[in-house]
DNA sequence: ATTGATAATGATAATTATTATCAATAAGGG
DNA sequence: CCCTTATTGATAATAATTATCATTATCAAT
């Protein structure tokens, strides 16, 4: 992602932050730059390996408060893989589609869904199940890593 | 599911089991019993909760252990929900979808996945990617929940 | 049916991830 | 700059999962 996207994502979570009435403080900006700054999904524990490198890093727990207050802003969600389910990634808005690389890791979001509504209709109509949400992930292999 | 078809399934499992080697024992069989008897995905925890029940209940690391045993067998497949990952499911031939009640928790598998094989076509021409697998996850309210 | 090699179990200790506690600190409005 | 109080860091507590190991039970071979 390019710098400037970074920057303006950053920003827009501070302005989040302080309409909601929550502080701008240190500790909370160092987990959201290393978020908006990852190619791949991130753990906690990712993201705090990675804030060690820091010249004062924060508390364990400072890190999964700024994850539990992102996640109460709609700020980020939750990427569901085989190999686990504890990474976070920025929301999208809306609803859409993940493609994730199982090599690297590197994921990308897609757009437009509405190319399966016909499909969930048609679920609908044979299950008699109204159908509310969905997830939908692809995971295959990126150009790169091909 | 009818009693027949879990006691089919229970019989197939015990075959692998000793197909690979691996004794079929008291414990084991418990476990498996409370997984093919269920309507919804149960976490580990939850299946200790109900084998509390029994005359003489498995160990909660035996139960552990079983399921590691048949996720290796691949026998049973993790469930994705919002409120958790852990969940497990007896494992469908094939690729399938499911449809999840999230009032109730009841669990369907939905046949055909042909149908949005175009779109994953058009993914993979937009991207580049190579996708090689994919999970679809409907959630919403089943007739009984409505 | 009995035996015996050894896979499997149960009880529990150890580990890992996450959450709660609380005195000390620092953000930000006035 | 000061003051209120939200937030932090250190650490204790909790919860889930895994490892350990002496004892037990499976099942193939007699
Ligand atoms: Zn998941
Ligand atoms: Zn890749
Ligand atoms: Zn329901
Ligand atoms: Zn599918």
């Amino acid at each position: 992602m390019a710098a400037l996207a970074l920057n303006h994502l950053l920003e827009n979570w501070k302005i989040a932050l302080r309409q909601q009435g929550y502080r701008v403080t240190r500790p909370r900006l160092q987990v959201m730059e290393i978020i908006v700054s990852s190619e791949t999904p991130l753990k906690p524990q990712d993201i705090y390996q990675l804030s060690l490198d820091l010249e004062s890093p924060p508390g364990i727990a400072s890190i999964y408060r700024t994850l539990e207050m992102l996640d109460d802003l709609g700020l980020i969600q939750q990427i569901h893989q085989p190999g686990g389910c504890h990474a976070i990634w920025p929301a999208v808005e809306g609803h859409k589609h993940l493609l994730i690389c199982s090599s690297c890791g590197q994921m990308r979001v897609i757009e437009g869904n509405e190319d399966i509504e016909d499909y969930i209709n048609k679920i609908e109509e044979q299950t008699g199940y109204h159908v509310k949400d969905h997830w939908l992930q692809l995971f295959g292999t990126c150009q790169n890593c091909s």
